[in-house]
DNA sequence: AAGGTGTGCAACCGCGCATTC
DNA sequence: AGAATGCGCGGTTGCACACCT
């Protein structure tokens, strides 16, 4: 059976909302809250989808949004947080209140990763574009290369699903702002297989920082962010002998059957991680300066 | 001036998860 | 337990405007 549709599409508006609209919905949710949106629409005599009041209201009508140019604040604070999270939209807007998951989607989309991209970085991973090669396979490609790659990946979807994992925590957190020891490492370029020649390009270009939450002050681990005695099974990536073993790489092609793997594996983690910790992560990242980020900021936004 | 192309952004769509019944 | 429902998210689309030729 396929899905039912949010609501009854036939005879409904679509497309810009005009200013007669907006005061309707604006008056109607400050009078009395959206409360189940599908109903919105009817109550507040819209012709709309209560999907589209719902996003109308999010992403513009709502009290305190800020419009406008991002400041270069903000603009280090996406970057920053894309870096760890990926295109985790509505966790990144969670740190820049005033503004939403759409319009950092949209800035990061038609902004920073163009900049990015003019700077020779690789938009998703944040690594300088050619070390990122993902040749196709069986094209004639270098094993070791690629080997070195899915290292990389393992290790940096490792440490995203740690921050996910806590921005996931934050959304839902009670507020509280005791630290644990977080701290910000910046995972180094060694390569996972030691009988594998590495270039130094490999080592010195691949800068990736990842959140840490450590339980205890105790950092035994400063190779490694996935080091954590906490995580054990994160830890366990970078020292894989074996990487076909858990990435089933030459099956099905796919990264991220680790993700899913890790991800499982990560669940029984979670209860340990407290409120706040991308905020001070956030704090440490800006501290801990990456140079690609601060060369990005030296350029001019203006070709 | 007119047509073509590029860019930015608001809005839509479909999916997955959570909650309710 | 499982179907129905609602919400939120991320990806994508389409329109309006700016710029170029």
């Amino acid at each position: 059976m396929g899905r039912v549709p949010c609501c009854e599409k036939v005879g409904l508006k679509k497309g810009p909302w005009t200013p007669d609209e907006d005061k309707k919905l604006l008056d109607y949710v400050r009078k009395y809250g959206h409360g189940n949106w599908r109903s919105v629409p009817a109550k507040a005599g819209l012709e709309r989808c209560g999907k589209s009041c719902r996003l109308r209201w999010i992403n513009y009508l709502k009290p305190g949004i800020k419009r406008g140019n991002f400041t270069a604040e903000e603009d280090r604070t996406i970057i920053q947080l894309h870096a760890l999270l990926g295109n985790r939209w509505s966790i990144i807007a969670a740190h820049l209140p005033q503004r939403t998951d759409n319009e950092i989607k949209n800035y990061w989309n038609t902004n920073i990763k163009k900049r990015l991209i003019r700077m020779g970085l690789d938009p998703i991973t944040h690594k300088t574009i050619k070390q990122n090669t993902f040749e196709p396979f069986g094209g004639g490609h270098d094993q070791s290369k690629d080997t070195i790659n899915i290292c990389h990946v393992a290790q940096w979807e490792g440490a995203r699903l740690e921050a996910e994992a806590r921005g996931s925590k934050l959304q839902v957190g009670s507020g509280s702002s005791q630290l644990s020891g977080l701290i910000l490492s910046k995972i180094p370029t060694q390569p996972c297989l030691s009988s594998h020649s590495v270039s130094t390009e490999h080592n010195t270009a691949y800068n990736m920082y990842a959140l840490v939450l450590a339980t205890t002050h105790d950092f035994r681990s400063s190779m490694s962010t996935l080091s954590i005695p906490t995580l054990p099974v994160v830890s366990n990536i970078p020292q894989m002998k074996n990487t076909e073993s858990i990435l089933s790489y030459k099956g099905d092609n796919n990264v991220m059957g680790a993700s899913s793997q890790i991800k499982k594996l990560m669940e029984g983690c979670l209860s340990n991680l407290q409120d706040d910790d991308i905020m001070v992560a956030v704090e440490a990242f800006r501290t801990a300066r990456s140079e690609s980020i601060e060369e990005l900021f030296n350029e001019p936004t203006s070709t």
